[in-house]
DNA sequence: GCCATCGATAGGTACGTACTATTTTTCGTT
DNA sequence: AACGAAAAATAGTACGTACCTATCGATGGC
């Protein structure tokens, strides 16, 4: 049995979130609640006090309590929540930089946050989030691929009315939120078609299980294949997660996809750069020779790609305009924007 | 004239900090408080409110109201603030990624932010963690030499017992908070006797105004000049602050600075890599030739230093070590224990 | 037309009472 | 000694009352 005040204050948010209460100027005397709800006024101010914590409501004495929607600016500066996967390592300094470009340049301040790619810690970030309410979220999906046992927090997010950008992963559960991703799917079509078009046939792929962009560039790297009427072979598939990352090529399964790249392959997809690089270690531990016996072609042209020897073919996108283009979605939609999701496309390098 | 709530809460807040209560277990009651304080209980439990928001203090039902010092880890996970000046330019990377090899490793969530050196923004960052409390804090000082606005809120932090422990800048007015620095001062004494080996002996000086790094460093520069028997003058030093750093060079006294170093100077102390730079683009436009008619050396070896050429003369400092201390630190304080400042040298490179 | 005053209205503080939901302790029985 | 039921202790919910203080608008005097 929920208590009455917890009632009240649900009640309130539905009607705010349902946008009965305009304008966010000036609605709603605890007199006036009282009597609608039959509660005491004591009640009905537990209940708004909840409200207020949320920052979803103002309350000023003499005046009355004022539904505040819109950037509830804290001293005048709005504060956004950014969390990635990781911060200091691989693509990810230079699409925080983007981001940290825009925010900064509008009286921002950001607070960044790492989940490397662990629901428990997304958990932990989102719950904080929740707690000190702020103004936007930048956000990339943890293992977007698997069942993500955070939807629930999300929802919250959504009830709260503070706007969320995913950007590079995403729910697609989340059907109403905004994101700004990559188009995997075409890139994946693109890989292959960039590798047919060098006259190589026999195509293998690593890809990754746990989130969409790893989906995604496979299904694109099947279509195309089917198109070209060549055959995707399940043996020149391999699949590794998170946290098989620093072995996968090691255990068994990675083995056989090994001498079956040695066998029978042309060239292979990898899921980025840093899977290429790795895998190059491998082969060139096996003495196979990039690109004479066997071509590469990867994702995110990192710094990694551009560092190693023979220099690999990647897809690149502008990391820095993706950060940015998500902030500005997000500065957007704190004005009260409505913001469509993008996919931007990948070029190659 | 303090609500009666306030009053109490102030005195429990105390009571808390002094130590009062006892190993973070059990102590309190409504009834009890009420007494002593001669209020009612709902006062009493307003009072109790405010501390809970802070996260000073737990209630359960049934059971009592618990002191909560030491970590109050948050489901498990430590939260851990980090504010720097800047976040992706300059020497900052490595040290965030520092900082975050050591939290990661301990199951620690990390926020991170940027002040842009403006007191604004740090104050708007203190409020928010005091809003949120967290289990810990590193921040890197705002304008360290100047008056800063904000020692109030560092007041408060401390007063609720969470750790902060200062990194690069700090404020010597807050004399027990804890400060993992470089060693400036020794650091201006080591450049400046790094170029009286060479046999330079007219030396001038460029340093910031508004942090105690500047300070130091000139102090340690002036201390070993004289120490050599050799003058300080006045018009080979030119100091700069966060707002004019893009164009104090262009300025008069700047103008006035590049003059004198074209008559009689043989070398120059730049306050950093950025800073020694912005000089050289200055000299070479000038055509003033680094080091067959100047010499430069700087702090800081950062990227720019070697990378542009020649090649800088730098002082160093371990940057990514440099954080992992300050984590270390602050990880020890959560767990209780009594941390001491420390100041880590330089290295010639 | 301007300004001071005052009253109505709003939220803020403070206390009291009664009862509820949990947890802890106590104590009697087995 | 172990168990379990009752009692006590503790925080949570709910309502009522009274009064304080800030705000705003209307009234009225100049």
């Amino acid at each position: 049995m929920e208590p009455k005040y917890q009632a009240v204050a649900d009640a309130l948010r539905r009607d705010i979130a349902a946008g009965l209460y305009r304008d966010g100027d000036t609605l709603l005397t605890e007199a006036e609640l009282k009597d609608q709800f039959g509660v005491s006024r004591q009640t009905v101010r537990q209940a708004i006090s909840l409200l207020e914590n949320d920052g979803l409501v103002l309350r000023r004495r003499g005046s009355g309590t004022y539904v505040t929607h819109g950037p509830r600016k804290h001293n005048g500066t709005l504060s956004v929540g950014v969390i990635t996967t990781y911060i200091t390592d691989y693509i990810f300094p230079s699409i925080v930089r983007g981001i940290e470009s825009v925010l900064s340049s509008e009286n921002c301040v950001m607070s960044l946050s790492a989940t490397y790619n662990r629901t428990d810690r997304e958990r932990a970030l989102l719950e904080r989030v929740l707690e000190t309410p702020v103004d936007g979220l930048i956000i990339e999906g943890t293992k977007t691929a698997l069942p993500n046992p955070n939807i629930a927090l999300y929802e919250r997010l959504w009830e709260r009315n503070i706007p969320v950008v995913f950007i590079n992963g995403y729910y697609p559960q989340l059907k109403r939120n905004v994101h700004v991703v990559t188009d995997d799917e075409a890139g994946g079509r693109m890989a292959v078609s960039a590798l047919l078009e060098r006259g190589l046939r026999r195509v293998g792929g690593i890809f990754k299980s746990d989130d969409m962009q790893g989906h995604l560039r496979y299904q694109g790297f099947a279509a195309a294949l089917e198109e070209a009427g060549l055959p995707v072979s399940d043996e020149r598939i391999c699949w590794f997660s998170t946290e098989n990352l620093s072995r996968f090529l090691c255990e068994e399964t990675g083995a056989a996809f090994l001498r079956r790249l040695r066998a029978d392959t042309d060239a292979v997809v990898c899921y980025n750069d840093d899977v290429a690089l790795r895998l190059m270690e491998q082969l060139s531990a096996q003495s196979i020779s990039v690109p004479d016996d066997l071509s590469l072609i990867s994702f995110d042209n990192s710094a990694f790609s551009s560092i190693c020897s023979p220099k690999l073919s990647t897809l690149s996108h502008p990391k820095d305009a993706f950060g940015r283009e998500a902030a500005r979605k997000l500065l957007r939609m704190i004005e009260g924007a409505q913001e469509e999701s993008v996919a931007l496309p990948w070029e190659l390098v």
